[in-house]
DNA sequence: GCAATAATTAGATATTTGTCTAATAATCTA
DNA sequence: TAGATTATTAGACAAATATCTAATTATTGC
């Protein structure tokens, strides 16, 4: 895990909440976009910055692309929190 | 906990470093700058940040000023993660 | 009270980051 | 193949951030 990229991409909000539209299940470029009051350049630099910590993987389907959940990141990032801090309450 | 601000605190190395640090208890502000190659209102202005995010708390001792880790937000932010993402392989 | 020590705040500056518009790339379909 | 659609890349710019030096605040001990 690139745990510095992993880290900057968290601390945006819009991040944040692609990573969460994500967990419903892989999304386009577009559908992912919805809701969202940015232009799609901006999103796509999001995208980007995901796709460098690892966060999200990408396969194109005609002319969408697919963005997924890569929850194995996510689940590095927890369990690094847990084993970085030992008296995290829980069972290891 | 606010998230953006605890997010944002973590997305900087040196600030990762000084909580790694506080794991092995509390320390005075110059004892935790001790090996960071920067001046001591730049580890300061770091300070303010975890102590935004509430990730830290201090109390003065004499000329000293403490830190502290305030583990309750890291717990928060672990939990967050895995709630967050339900497919994290936990017992939640 | 005054000098010394510890730490923070103020102000300046360079870098990074999020956003935009415009241009480009890739694919579909008529 | 030309036009439409989907998405990304390029280039510019404003806001946020990390850093520095200098100044300020708080406390100790003589």
């Amino acid at each position: 895990m690139k745990q510095q990229e992993v880290f900057k991409a968290m601390a945006d909000p819009t991040r944040r909440a692609i990573l969460k539209r994500l967990q419903g299940g892989s999304l386009t470029a577009g559908e992912l976009g919805e809701g969202f009051d940015i232009t799609s350049a901006s999103l796509s630099h999001h995208f980007a910055v995901l796709k460098r910590a690892d966060l999200v993987r990408t396969e194109r389907r005609g002319q969408h692309i697919v963005y997924s959940l890569n929850s194995t990141v996510l689940e590095d990032l927890a369990r690094m929190l847990i084993d970085f801090f030992p008296n995290l309450g829980g069972k290891k």
